[in-house]
DNA sequence: CCCTTGTGTAAGCACACGCTTACAACGCTA
DNA sequence: TAGCGTTGTAAGCGTGTGCTTACACAAGGG
C-alpha cells in the first residue's frame, strides 16, 4: 500500500517523466502491468498463496481493476500463462527445445519471462483446480514437440519422461531449493542429463550436436 | 458433518462391535484415527486446499481435538510426513532404493502409505512455507542413500538429478495426470527410466540386475 | 458424594480472502 | 461549457479459514 501510493503520487504528479514513464488513465499500460505483476507474485509465491491484494499493490494499481480488467483471479493465472506460453514452443526449433528449455530452468534468477513462467507452472501445480487444462495444454504441447523428435513407437511416452525430468529439476532447483543441485552449474547439468537422455530419445541427438548449438543459455 | 455425526453414533451406541472397533475416549486412537484422515486429506488436496474441518470430519472427531493434539495444521504435516517418512528409505537397502521408490510413484491408486507419503509431498510442495524444512530433510535422506551408489566425485549431484526424474514423474502421473505417462504401464516406465539412468549412475547398477529383483511392485 | 483429571463437543472469534458496489476523476466530442 | 463513456478509487460484503473458548461427560480417589 505503501509503494502504491508512492507510485502513484510519482504518477499524478506532473514531473517531467523520462522516456519510459506511461501516462496515467491508459488502460493497455495499465493491463499489461497487472499481467506483468501477476506473473511476477505467481511464481514467487504460487497460485493460491498469492493474493490479489499482492498483485495490485505490486503493479501499483487498485485491486478492483483487476478485477475489471480479468473477470477473476483464475483468469488472471491462464492469461499469464498462455500469454508468454506458446511463444516459446513455437519460436524454438523443436531439436532445441529441450535443452533450450532445461538451460531456462537451470537459468533461474533472471527474470526472463520463460522462467517466470516455469515458476508460476511449478509454484501452481499443487493446487488441483487452479488452471488444470490450461496447465496441461501447456505440457502437451512441449511434449508434442519432443515425441516428433523420437521414432519409438512409444516416442509420445518418451517425450513425456523427458519432459517429466525437466519439471522435477525445476521443483528442486526453484521450489525446493535442495542441495547441491540448487546451485550446480547450468553446464554439469545439462551435460549429465542429455548424456542420460541418449537411451531415452534415441532417434536423433536430444540436441543437434552435444550442447553446442546453445552456448550462453535462452537468453 | 453428517458422516460425522453418524459415526459418532455409531461408536457411542453400545453395539456389540466386531474385532477393530475402538472404545470411546480412547486418546491413542483418536490420535491415530486424526493422523490416517490427515494423511488421507493432505495427499487428496494438497497442504493448503485441505481444511482442518475436512480432516477432523474424516477421521469422526471435533475439529477442536486436532488442535489439543497436535496444535497446529502444520505441525499436523509435519506429524504426518516424518512419521511414515523415514521407514521406506531405513528399511530398503540402498540398492533397490530407487527402483522401489520409482514403483511406489508408478503404483498410485493403491492406498499404500508411502503412495500417499509421495502425494503429500508432491502437492504441498507448491506453497512455499508449507513444511520446507520436514520436506527437504526427507528428500535428503534419499538423495544420500542414492548417493552411495555411485562412486563418480558428483555422485551427490547425479544422486539428486535421479530424485528430480522420480519426482516429476510423480508430478506427472498423481498430480498433472498427463496422458499417456498417467496410465502407463509400469513395468515400461521403470525400463525407459533405468536403462537411461544407467549412464547417470555408472558405477553399479541402478537396480541389482535389471528390474528383476522386484517383480511385483512395492507391496 | 464431590472434586479433579482426561477426553470430547458446540459455538464462535478474528482475520484474510475473492469479489462487488457506489462513486470520483479524467478526457473526449459537441 | 455540458454531457458522456472510460478509467480509477474507497469501502465493504460474504464467506471460509485456522484456531480458541467455555462447557459436558466419563472415570477414579478422597
Amino acid at each position: 500500500m505503501d509503494e502504491q501510493t508512492r507510485d502513484r503520487d510519482r504518477l499524478t504528479d506532473g514531473l517531467g517523466d523520462g522516456a519510459a514513464r506511461h501516462r496515467p488513465r491508459d488502460a493497455r499500460e495499465t493491463r499489461a502491468r497487472i499481467l506483468r505483476a501477476a506473473g511476477a507474485v505467481f511464481a514467487e509465491r504460487g497460485f493460491e498463496a498469492a493474493t490479489v491484494r499482492d498483485i495490485a499493490a505490486r503493479a501499483g494499481v487498485n485491486q478492483a481493476l483487476i478485477f475489471r480488467y480479468f473477470g477473476s483471479k483464475k483468469a488472471l493465472l491462464t492469461e499469464v500463462m498462455t500469454e508468454g506460453g506458446r511463444e516459446q514452443v513455437s519460436n524454438t526449433p523443436p531439436d532445441r527445445l529441450f535443452e533450450a528449455a532445461l538451460r531456462g530452468v537451470l537459468a533461474e534468477g533472471g527474470d526472463a519471462d520463460t522462467d517466470r513462467l516455469l515458476a508460476v507452472y511449478l509454484r501452481s501445480i499443487g493446487s488441483a483446480d487452479a488452471a488444470p487444462e490450461t496447465v496441461r495444454e501447456l505440457g502437451e504441447e512441449y511434449a508434442a514437440a519432443l515425441a516428433a523428435l523420437s521414432s519409438a513407437d512409444d516416442g509420445e511416452l518418451r517425450a513425456q519422461l523427458a519432459m517429466a525430468w525437466l519439471l522435477g529439476i525445476g521443483l528442486m532447483r526453484v521450489v525446493v531449493g535442495q542441495e547441491p543441485l540448487a546451485s550446480a552449474a547450468p553446464d554439469d547439468v545439462v551435460g549429465h542429463v542429455l548424456d542420460a537422455l541418449e537411451r531415452l530419445l534415441p532417434a536423433r541427438d536430444v540436441s543437434s550436436g552435444k550442447m553446442k548449438p546453445i552456448d550462453a543459455g535462452p537468453r
